[in-house]
DNA sequence: TTTTTTGTTGATTGACGAGTCAATAAACTT
DNA sequence: AAGTTTATTGACTCGTCAATCAACAAAAAA
């Protein structure tokens, strides 16, 4: 029966899995069983693959991360001046894809993860550089000095949406949550315009 | 060597320990005994007053959410206007007591229970819904019909704050995110003044 | 065709931890 | 003085789970 090639398609399967099953769970209380059932295989294969459960969760973050990265770096292909650009990031912060349940309690646990686990602390201040940076570069045309600030700010506001979302009942908006956002940058904006 | 009215002593020694458990630790993988050795009993003992593990979790969320409450009550006695309460608001949300690593990690936890306590899902919800009408009792005068809006957006934007501070290495900087929140409430405040 | 590599799992190990219990002791009540 | 309530713990039970292992199967290489 075994097909040669497995690994990678093991592997997918594994984080995918894992992902689903912190979502549903709603904390790092997941077993390797559960997880390898999910992705329909043994706990004995799991391990044979990724060697610990650490190892399957940092590779879940990586994954989630890789997704965000990718959304974001889409959106910006096709942007023109940076109100677009900060757009596109918020759009796809807020994205179906990225807003959902499911991602947002596997987002809320590697937080956790972070502060016991050095990687996964590593992997969740890139993904912090990566948003800061692409802030600033939308803000910095628009704001100058106080772009940092902005950035800072824009930030922590992300994150919170994020966090909210968890305690909420109901499927989630990411419109209303991209609106907060917008809200927030056009009031900082005004001020600041020539 | 046993003295009456031990209940009240022990269970306050609990509480504090499993903060402190949960901080120094980053997860609610912290361990009955523990928490008991660091409160200077057996973990039998601590089983005794509580009854079971999750028990103690939210007796110690009980804890913050009375402090944080009991701090933000007292600041807004000798308060006089809109502006200053709005102030007083932040500056109890971010004081030193309530923004230092080990209640802002058993915050963070707090918030994961809440996926999958109920209980603990309820109190949360009860610490969200003070600090949105503390905001919002500050921001209608100020802000008319947009109040309800930008009570959420300060609402997340706090929430925001405390989630980076997890992951921020060096001392908790209360000021840094209280400038943070004033400069969202004053920008936002500039637009909608007469 | 033998050997090696890759895939796969059931069974097992070993550790750990929540919660219970029986036993001991001091203080209070009657 | 006898009985009751409160405080306290060491030892134990019972379950769970991460990780390992031995064994088996199929494809690829030799």
């Amino acid at each position: 029966m075994p097909k040669l090639g497995m690994e990678p398609i093991r592997k997918a399967a594994l984080v995918k899995a894992t992902i689903v099953e912190i979502g549903r769970v709603g904390s790092l209380d997941v077993t390797v069983s559960q997880i390898a059932k999910r992705a329909g295989m043994s706990s004995a294969l799991a391990h044979h693959y990724f060697g610990s459960k650490e190892e399957m969760f940092l590779a879940a973050m990586r994954h989630i991360l890789t997704l965000y990265g990718a959304e974001v770096r889409g959106a910006l292909v096709l942007v023109e001046g940076p109100e677009s650009r900060l757009r596109a990031v918020l759009a796809a912060s807020f994205s179906a894809a990225n807003f959902r349940r499911e991602a947002v309690g596997a987002w809320l646990n590697f937080w956790v993860l972070a502060q016991t686990v050095p990687e996964a602390k590593r992997l969740l201040k890139v993904y912090q550089g990566r948003l800061r940076s692409n802030l600033l570069a939308g803000l910095r045309p628009l704001a100058g000095d106080r772009a940092e600030a902005l950035a800072d700010g824009l930030g922590a506001l992300i994150d919170g949406l994020y966090l909210r979302e968890v305690l909420k009942s109901g499927p989630p908006d990411g419109a209303a949550a991209i609106a907060t956002a917008l809200n927030y940058l056009n009031s900082q904006l005004e001020g600041a315009r020539p």
